[in-house]
DNA sequence: TACATAGTGTTATATTATAACAATCTAAAT
DNA sequence: ATTTAGATTGTTATAATATAACACTATGTA
C-alpha cells in the first residue's frame, strides 16, 4: 500500500475546511460544512467539494462512503489514506475510525481468487455502540 | 450475523428490476435502470428506489457504496445480506463479489478495542483487474 | 522572466435520493 | 365473503449530493 505522508500545507479553503471537520464530534456532510463556512467566505459547493478531494487524497480525512459523510483521521498510526475501516452505530450515527494492527495486516495481505492484486480498501462495520446497546 | 433467506416471492416491480441488474454484466446505476425499465411502465424514480431498497433488504442485490451502483448477488454461498465485500477495477471499474470463507470469518468475528458487537460489514477493495495490469 | 502546476471564484447543471399522499393489492383472520 | 393490516404502487414535487466549464490568481521553479 501507497505511503501518504501528511505533513502537507494547507491551502486556505483547506484549512477551513479541515479545522471545521477536524473539531466536529461526527462526521460532516458537504452541504453542512458548506453551510458552516459561508461566513469564512466559501460560497460555493465546488469549493467545498474541492478542498474535501484533496484533504481526502493526502490522508487528513476519509469519507464514509454509506453516509456520504467525511471525518479526520485520527488514527494516530495511519499513514495510509488507502486502508480504512470504520465502525458505524446505526442508532445514533456514532462513526469510529478502526486501527486494528492485526486488521489491516489481514486485509494489506488478502488476495482473492484471480489474484487481483489490491492498491487500497475500505472496510465499514455497522453495529450499536455501547451506549445505544444498553437503552 | 442474521441470515437472509432469498427465497422471497418478487412483485412486478421488484422483478422486473432484479432481472436488469442480474443480466447486466456490470453494476447498475438508480437512473441507468430507470431508463431501461421504462419501457416496462416504470416511470419514476421512487418506483426504481423503492425496489432496489426492497432488494438489497432480502440480499438479491447489493449496492457498491462507492459507486453507488446495484449489483445483483452471485455468491452462490452467500445468504446474508450483511457481509458483503467486492473488489473494484479503478480503470475499468469491474466489480466482483468476493466469496472467501477465511475473509468472511476474520470479519464476522472480528471486534475492535471498545467491543463494539457488529451485524453488519461491508469491504470495498480497489486495485487493477488482470485485463487492466496487462495494459 | 517565463513556464508549469495547483488552487480559486463563479454560474450553471447533472446526478442521486426522499417526502407526502392517495390508491391498490395481498394475505390472513374473522 | 368481509374485514383488517401491511406491503406495494403511482404520482408529483422536492431535497441532497456532486460535477462541468471557464476565466482568473497564486506559487514555485528553471
Ligand atoms: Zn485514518
Ligand atoms: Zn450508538
Ligand atoms: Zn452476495
Ligand atoms: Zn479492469
Amino acid at each position: 500500500m501507497k505511503i501518504m505522508h501528511k505533513e502537507h500545507i494547507l491551502t486556505k479553503n483547506q484549512q477551513i475546511i479541515f479545522d471545521l471537520i477536524d473539531k466536529s464530534p461526527e462526521p460532516m456532510k458537504a452541504y453542512s460544512i458548506l453551510f458552516n463556512v459561508q461566513k469564512k467566505g466559501i460560497k460555493a459547493p465546488l469549493q467545498v467539494y474541492r478542498a474535501l478531494d484533496k484533504l481526502v487524497e493526502i490522508g487528513k480525512i476519509h469519507k464514509i462512503e454509506s453516509r456520504n459523510a467525511f471525518i479526520a483521521c485520527h488514527n494516530s498510526s495511519c499513514q495510509v489514506a488507502n486502508a480504512t475501516a470504520f465502525s458505524i452505530c446505526e442508532i445514533c450515527e456514532k462513526v469510529t475510525e478502526i486501527s486494528s494492527v492485526g486488521l489491516s495486516k489481514y486485509l494489506a495481505n488478502f488476495k482473492d481468487k484471480d489474484g487481483m492484486k489490491y492498491s487500497k480498501y475500505n472496510l465499514e462495520f455497522f453495529g450499536l455502540c455501547k451506549k445505544c446497546t444498553l437503552k
